[in-house]
DNA sequence: TGGACTCAGATTGTTAACAATCTGAATATC
DNA sequence: GATATTCAGATTGTTAACAATCTGAGTCCA
């Protein structure tokens, strides 16, 4: 029970509102079985009990949920729509893995998509705008310093991103920032895993805010594209050494 | 065969190399079953043999193609992904068809994304973009005034903006405006139906291409941000008519 | 020792039948 | 006459068996 008087931020009264997954509510009786079983491979894919790489046998998956191959297939497709899985024709499913290159890429557009949502919000100085930046950094702050606090901050950069993409009404375009945040997160959490880097995280988060705050779009463009560009070259630096062939 | 003393332009040099549409040749015998019937499919809905709305029934295409409902079920799937076909649960797949909002939005994308790129190369100085740009809106021209151009006109615009994508080397940016424009192709052709339009179209891509020679990139962007809203807006009012209601 | 080849087991791809669901026309009800 | 109901036909969803393909261990050969 919260009481009335007690005030709600700009960002925890959006947040109620929105799907932050793009496959829906694994328990909605209103979707299809396939549907349903997407949502449930993908949360594991995503909290890394099914990590990059790994294979998928669909007759394993078959049989978990008490399905024919039919419906998995269906499940696998949806996935590797949304980025989660790479189909290999004739070779199956494995959870998708990217390479250094391929991240830069994903992170580039983030930016850009981010850089188009808050150019559009400031034009038309839409009035939620400086509340949830606001009341998402102070949250962030918070969940900076916090000890193995790396997947909560990095979810909430992901939820705030997509709050700030559903203030412009452009649906397509928050979903689309939806699916390729959700295909960055497990790497943005490896990159936001130090209590340092978040530290430097939040600090261009304020940074940029106030840039706004000031009216300066350029700057909080630039400090943006650089946070999203650390945060990556950090998660590429902590996947180095997975790579084998330079053991000591 | 060609003079070798013939010059070739930045644009005819770089199209032979790049697959325009994101499902590949549909004879490629590497490819799977599903996917040459995919990409059969998506030649339909390209070019109206199959229009926007129409239903579509897995046993016609499974006779059709000579193949059971398991494949055709896969290749429109493959097609959804694209944005070409869409899926709705139980009741079958259609044409993918864009309301007037589904269309602004997914314009607003396109130019969004078309700015990224342009602003990057840009900022890079590559050495291609001029050479490209002059060559994309020379051929423009051409077409432009072609009675019953808009085909060929509308798909020079989107060859010209994938190739502008594909100098960034960010192959993901380049697949993701390519799946975009592939959405909004048959409605960009029927806004640059008229010789009137496409002229108007032309003229602000030469502008376009004269700003950035003066080292202008926003109103490059700017102009670049006006085409593609007027397009997208004469698409709308040509689709108007077919809405019931307001017959005389 | 290095590399190509073979083949059995495992896995994905496809099929056809069956089950569940939807659509729309004919009918019933108010 | 307008709205609700019923029901048969058509369509999608699912299953299990069969076919095609891939993988990798073992073998053969230079």
């Amino acid at each position: 029970m919260r009481p009335s008087d007690t005030p709600i931020d700009t960002f925890t009264a959006l947040e109620g509102a929105v799907a932050f997954r793009l496959f829906a509510d694994k328990t909605d009786p209103t979707l299809t079985v396939p549907e349903q079983i997407a949502a449930r491979i993908g949360e594991r894919i995503l909290d890394d009990r099914m990590p990059s790489g790994s294979r998928i046998g669909e007759q394993e998956l078959a049989d978990e949920f008490s399905v024919s191959r039919g419906p998995i297939r269906e499940a696998l497709r949806i996935l590797e729509r949304e980025g989660l899985v790479t189909i290999l024709a004739r070779r199956g499913a494995i959870v998708s893995e990217l390479s250094a290159a391929e991240l830069r890429e994903l992170q580039e557009i983030r930016a850009g998509l981010f850089e188009i949502v808050v150019r559009k919000l400031v034009a038309r100085s839409h009035p939620d705008l400086m509340g949830l930046l606001r009341a998402g950094t102070r949250r962030l702050m918070e969940q900076a310093g916090m000890p193995n606090g790396g997947d909560a901050y990095a979810e909430t950069t992901y939820r705030l991103l997509i709050l700030c993409a559903g203030l412009t009404g452009n649906q397509r375009l928050q979903r689309m920032l939806t699916a390729l945040s959700l295909q960055t997160l497990r790497y943005s959490k490896l990159g936001l895993a130090s209590a340092e880097r978040r530290q430097r995280s939040a600090q261009l988060w304020v940074q940029a805010t106030e840039a706004l705050e000031q009216g300066d779009v350029e700057r909080m463009v630039s400090l943006t594209r650089q946070r999203i560009e650390e945060s990556g070259e950090e998660a590429i630096r902590q996947l180095q050494p997975r790579t084998p062939g330079t053991a000591a």
